[in-house]
DNA sequence: ATGGTAGCGTGGCTA
Protein backbone atom coordinates (compact mmCIF):
# COMPACT_ATOMS: atom_id res chain seq x y z
CA UNK A 1 0.00 0.00 0.00
CA UNK A 2 1.27 3.24 -0.92
CA UNK A 3 0.60 6.72 0.70
CA UNK A 4 1.55 9.78 -0.36
CA UNK A 5 1.33 13.16 1.57
CA UNK A 6 1.92 16.67 -0.22
CA UNK A 7 0.70 20.40 0.70
CA UNK A 8 0.25 21.32 -2.70
CA UNK A 9 -0.49 25.12 -2.26
CA UNK A 10 -4.30 24.68 -4.24
CA UNK A 11 -5.65 21.62 -5.70
CA UNK A 12 -6.71 23.84 -8.27
CA UNK A 13 -4.29 25.46 -10.20
CA UNK A 14 -2.38 22.29 -9.20
CA UNK A 15 -4.84 19.64 -10.58
CA UNK A 16 -2.15 18.77 -13.91
CA UNK A 17 0.90 18.56 -11.36
CA UNK A 18 -1.48 16.30 -9.22
CA UNK A 19 -2.42 13.71 -12.33
CA UNK A 20 1.12 13.66 -13.31
CA UNK A 21 2.18 12.54 -9.84
CA UNK A 22 -0.27 9.44 -9.95
CA UNK A 23 0.99 9.00 -13.53
CA UNK A 24 4.54 8.12 -12.03
CA UNK A 25 3.72 7.22 -8.64
CA UNK A 26 0.47 5.58 -8.46
CA UNK A 27 -0.28 5.80 -4.66
CA UNK A 28 -3.31 4.15 -2.99
CA UNK A 29 -4.15 7.01 -1.11
CA UNK A 30 -3.33 10.93 -1.53
CA UNK A 31 -3.78 13.10 1.83
CA UNK A 32 -3.86 16.80 0.71
CA UNK A 33 -2.73 20.02 2.14
CA UNK A 34 -3.75 23.70 1.53
CA UNK A 35 -6.14 23.05 -1.14
CA UNK A 36 -7.49 26.78 -0.47
CA UNK A 37 -10.61 25.87 -2.16
CA UNK A 38 -14.29 25.41 -0.99
CA UNK A 39 -15.71 21.86 -0.95
CA UNK A 40 -17.57 22.68 -4.05
CA UNK A 41 -15.25 23.77 -6.29
CA UNK A 42 -13.27 20.60 -5.04
CA UNK A 43 -11.97 19.01 -8.65
CA UNK A 44 -14.17 15.63 -7.24
CA UNK A 45 -15.10 13.99 -10.59
CA UNK A 46 -11.40 15.02 -12.19
CA UNK A 47 -9.80 12.61 -9.30
CA UNK A 48 -12.69 10.23 -9.97
CA UNK A 49 -11.60 9.99 -13.27
CA UNK A 50 -8.02 9.27 -12.45
CA UNK A 51 -9.19 6.30 -9.84
CA UNK A 52 -9.43 8.01 -6.79
CA UNK A 53 -13.29 7.03 -6.29
CA UNK A 54 -13.32 7.52 -2.27
CA UNK A 55 -12.59 10.95 -1.02
CA UNK A 56 -13.25 13.01 2.10
CA UNK A 57 -12.28 16.47 2.15
CA UNK A 58 -13.19 19.50 4.17
CA UNK A 59 -12.11 23.14 2.36
CA UNK A 60 -12.90 26.86 2.51
CA UNK A 61 -12.22 30.20 0.77
CA UNK A 62 -8.60 31.29 -0.09
CA UNK A 63 -6.70 29.52 2.87
CA UNK A 64 -6.10 25.81 4.64
CA UNK A 65 -8.24 22.82 3.81
CA UNK A 66 -7.80 19.34 3.53
CA UNK A 67 -8.98 16.17 1.67
CA UNK A 68 -7.79 12.39 1.47
CA UNK A 69 -8.52 10.69 -1.97
CA UNK A 70 -8.00 7.09 -1.83
CA UNK A 71 -8.82 3.99 -4.40
CA UNK A 72 -9.36 1.71 -1.41
CA UNK A 73 -12.81 1.80 -0.11
CA UNK A 74 -13.02 3.66 3.70
CA UNK A 75 -15.71 4.62 6.11
CA UNK A 76 -17.37 8.17 6.19
CA UNK A 77 -14.41 10.35 6.99
CA UNK A 78 -14.20 12.82 10.23
CA UNK A 79 -14.14 16.52 10.47
CA UNK A 80 -12.15 18.19 13.71
CA UNK A 81 -12.35 21.81 14.70
CA UNK A 82 -9.30 22.40 16.71
CA UNK A 83 -9.34 25.25 19.53
CA UNK A 84 -12.49 26.56 18.86
CA UNK A 85 -11.81 27.49 14.84
CA UNK A 86 -13.33 25.65 12.20
CA UNK A 87 -10.74 26.64 9.79
CA UNK A 88 -10.10 23.23 7.71
CA UNK A 89 -6.80 21.63 9.39
CA UNK A 90 -7.83 17.87 10.54
CA UNK A 91 -9.68 15.32 8.94
CA UNK A 92 -9.75 11.26 9.31
CA UNK A 93 -10.71 8.37 7.80
CA UNK A 94 -11.41 4.69 8.84
CA UNK A 95 -9.58 1.86 6.73
CA UNK A 96 -10.40 -1.72 7.55
CA UNK A 97 -6.61 -1.96 8.50
CA UNK A 98 -5.85 1.92 10.15
CA UNK A 99 -7.44 5.36 10.86
CA UNK A 100 -5.84 7.98 8.50
CA UNK A 101 -5.47 11.44 10.17
CA UNK A 102 -4.58 14.22 7.46
CA UNK A 103 -3.10 17.20 9.47
CA UNK A 104 -2.55 20.97 8.19
CA UNK A 105 -1.11 22.38 11.50
CA UNK A 106 -0.88 26.05 11.73
CA UNK A 107 2.24 27.72 10.34
CA UNK A 108 2.71 30.46 13.40
CA UNK A 109 3.68 33.69 11.60
CA UNK A 110 6.70 35.54 12.15
CA UNK A 111 7.70 36.56 15.30
CA UNK A 112 8.35 33.47 18.26
CA UNK A 113 6.37 35.29 21.18
CA UNK A 114 2.86 34.38 22.17
CA UNK A 115 2.69 37.55 23.90
CA UNK A 116 2.73 39.29 20.47
CA UNK A 117 2.06 37.33 17.97
CA UNK A 118 -1.49 35.15 18.04
CA UNK A 119 -0.55 33.26 15.31
CA UNK A 120 1.84 31.53 17.27
CA UNK A 121 -0.16 31.29 20.13
CA UNK A 122 -2.86 29.32 18.19
CA UNK A 123 -0.06 26.82 15.97
CA UNK A 124 1.07 26.16 19.70
CA UNK A 125 -2.33 25.62 21.16
CA UNK A 126 -3.02 23.46 18.28
CA UNK A 127 -0.20 20.93 19.13
CA UNK A 128 -0.93 20.78 22.44
CA UNK A 129 -4.43 19.88 21.55
CA UNK A 130 -3.51 17.28 19.43
CA UNK A 131 -1.03 15.59 21.99
CA UNK A 132 -3.81 15.71 24.57
CA UNK A 133 -6.73 14.85 21.87
CA UNK A 134 -4.52 11.14 20.89
CA UNK A 135 -3.99 10.37 24.31
CA UNK A 136 -7.38 10.66 25.42
CA UNK A 137 -9.16 8.68 22.59
CA UNK A 138 -6.57 6.09 21.71
CA UNK A 139 -4.00 3.94 22.86
CA UNK A 140 -0.64 3.43 21.01
CA UNK A 141 -1.54 -0.44 19.90
CA UNK A 142 -4.14 1.01 17.77
CA UNK A 143 -3.13 1.25 13.73
CA UNK A 144 -3.24 4.52 13.26
CA UNK A 145 -1.31 7.12 10.71
CA UNK A 146 -1.08 10.67 11.03
CA UNK A 147 0.41 12.55 7.58
CA UNK A 148 0.30 16.66 7.28
CA UNK A 149 2.30 19.26 7.33
CA UNK A 150 2.90 19.35 10.68
CA UNK A 151 5.29 22.98 10.13
CA UNK A 152 7.76 21.87 12.26
CA UNK A 153 10.83 20.74 11.95
CA UNK A 154 12.19 18.57 14.99
CA UNK A 155 15.39 17.22 14.59
CA UNK A 156 18.84 19.56 14.29
CA UNK A 157 19.07 17.67 10.75
CA UNK A 158 15.14 18.68 9.78
CA UNK A 159 16.80 21.79 8.90
CA UNK A 160 19.65 23.96 6.72
CA UNK A 161 21.31 25.37 9.75
CA UNK A 162 20.08 24.45 13.55
CA UNK A 163 21.84 27.39 14.63
CA UNK A 164 20.50 29.71 12.76
CA UNK A 165 17.17 28.77 12.67
CA UNK A 166 16.84 28.15 16.64
CA UNK A 167 14.91 31.39 17.12
CA UNK A 168 12.78 31.13 13.54
CA UNK A 169 8.99 29.29 13.79
CA UNK A 170 9.48 25.98 12.68
CA UNK A 171 12.80 25.29 14.96
CA UNK A 172 12.16 26.83 17.75
CA UNK A 173 12.98 25.20 21.31
CA UNK A 174 9.53 25.63 22.21
CA UNK A 175 7.34 24.16 19.19
CA UNK A 176 9.89 21.37 19.26
CA UNK A 177 9.37 20.24 22.77
CA UNK A 178 5.72 20.73 21.54
CA UNK A 179 6.20 18.83 18.16
CA UNK A 180 7.63 15.91 20.38
CA UNK A 181 5.20 15.88 23.39
CA UNK A 182 2.27 15.29 20.88
CA UNK A 183 4.72 12.54 18.90
CA UNK A 184 5.03 10.66 22.04
CA UNK A 185 1.08 10.67 22.97
CA UNK A 186 0.90 7.80 20.99
CA UNK A 187 4.66 6.83 20.52
CA UNK A 188 4.54 7.23 17.16
CA UNK A 189 6.83 6.46 14.95
CA UNK A 190 8.44 8.80 12.65
CA UNK A 191 8.42 7.17 9.06
CA UNK A 192 10.79 9.33 7.28
CA UNK A 193 13.55 9.04 10.01
CA UNK A 194 12.93 5.23 10.26
CA UNK A 195 14.41 5.20 6.76
CA UNK A 196 16.47 8.29 6.85
CA UNK A 197 19.30 8.39 9.36
CA UNK A 198 19.18 11.13 12.14
CA UNK A 199 22.63 12.76 10.80
CA UNK A 200 21.59 13.06 7.54
CA UNK A 201 20.09 16.45 6.23
CA UNK A 202 16.44 15.91 4.98
CA UNK A 203 14.10 18.25 3.76
CA UNK A 204 10.12 18.48 2.19
CA UNK A 205 10.15 22.44 1.85
CA UNK A 206 12.59 25.38 0.17
CA UNK A 207 10.60 28.65 0.22
CA UNK A 208 9.65 30.13 -2.47
CA UNK A 209 11.86 33.46 -1.37
CA UNK A 210 14.86 31.98 -2.52
CA UNK A 211 16.23 32.64 -6.87
CA UNK A 212 17.53 28.95 -6.92
CA UNK A 213 15.92 26.54 -4.05
CA UNK A 214 18.44 23.90 -5.37
CA UNK A 215 21.64 26.52 -4.94
CA UNK A 216 20.62 27.36 -2.01
CA UNK A 217 19.24 24.39 -0.76
CA UNK A 218 17.98 26.04 2.63
CA UNK A 219 15.79 23.36 3.23
CA UNK A 220 13.16 22.54 6.25
CA UNK A 221 11.81 19.30 6.68
CA UNK A 222 7.87 20.17 7.36
CA UNK A 223 6.54 17.47 6.19
CA UNK A 224 5.56 14.33 8.05
CA UNK A 225 4.12 10.28 8.19
CA UNK A 226 3.52 8.93 11.58
CA UNK A 227 2.46 5.12 12.29
CA UNK A 228 1.42 3.79 15.81
CA UNK A 229 3.76 0.91 16.76
CA UNK A 230 1.41 -1.56 15.19
CA UNK A 231 2.44 -0.58 11.89
CA UNK A 232 5.99 -0.45 12.10
CA UNK A 233 6.96 -4.00 10.89
CA UNK A 234 5.30 -3.29 7.57
CA UNK A 235 7.28 0.19 6.92
CA UNK A 236 8.73 -1.00 3.23
CA UNK A 237 9.75 2.09 1.65
CA UNK A 238 10.29 5.59 1.67
CA UNK A 239 10.63 8.62 -0.73
CA UNK A 240 10.91 12.18 -0.55
CA UNK A 241 10.09 13.48 -4.34
CA UNK A 242 12.30 16.26 -4.40
CA UNK A 243 12.20 16.38 -8.20
CA UNK A 244 8.43 17.86 -8.00
CA UNK A 245 10.00 21.11 -6.55
CA UNK A 246 11.13 21.43 -10.37
CA UNK A 247 7.86 21.21 -11.93
CA UNK A 248 6.46 23.98 -13.63
CA UNK A 249 4.52 26.32 -11.17
CA UNK A 250 5.65 23.92 -8.09
CA UNK A 251 4.33 24.01 -4.61
CA UNK A 252 6.92 25.04 -2.42
CA UNK A 253 6.42 21.67 -0.21
CA UNK A 254 7.14 18.48 -1.91
CA UNK A 255 5.30 15.06 -2.20
CA UNK A 256 5.77 12.24 0.75
CA UNK A 257 5.83 8.97 -0.16
CA UNK A 258 5.45 5.59 2.31
CA UNK A 259 4.67 2.44 1.39
CA UNK A 260 3.30 -0.46 3.53
CA UNK A 261 3.23 -4.12 2.83
CA UNK A 262 -0.20 -4.98 4.34
C1' DA B 1 19.06 43.63 9.38
C1' DT B 2 16.29 43.15 5.33
C1' DG B 3 13.80 41.32 1.61
C1' DG B 4 12.99 37.98 -1.23
C1' DT B 5 7.95 34.81 -3.95
C1' DA B 6 3.41 32.70 -4.27
C1' DG B 7 -2.04 31.96 -3.99
C1' DC B 8 -6.47 33.75 -3.50
C1' DG B 9 -8.96 37.11 -5.59
C1' DT B 10 -8.52 42.17 -6.31
C1' DG B 11 -6.83 44.45 -1.29
C1' DG B 12 -4.42 42.39 2.03
C1' DC B 13 -3.83 38.33 4.44
C1' DT B 14 -1.23 34.03 4.96
C1' DA B 15 2.57 31.24 4.14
Amino acid sequence: MRIITWNINSVRLRLPLLQRLITQTSPDIICLQETKTPDEHFPADSLKESGYEYQHFHGMKGYNGVAVISRIPFEAGKVHNRVGKEDCRHISVKFPKFELHNLYIPAGGDEPDITINEKFRHKLDFIDEMAEWFADHYTSDQPMITVGDLNTAPLEHDVWSHKQLLNVISHTPIEVEKHTRMQNSLDWVDASRHFVPHDQKCYTWWSYRNRDWKKSNRGRRLDHIWVTPPLKPYLSGHDILSHVRDWEKPSDHVPLLVDLDL
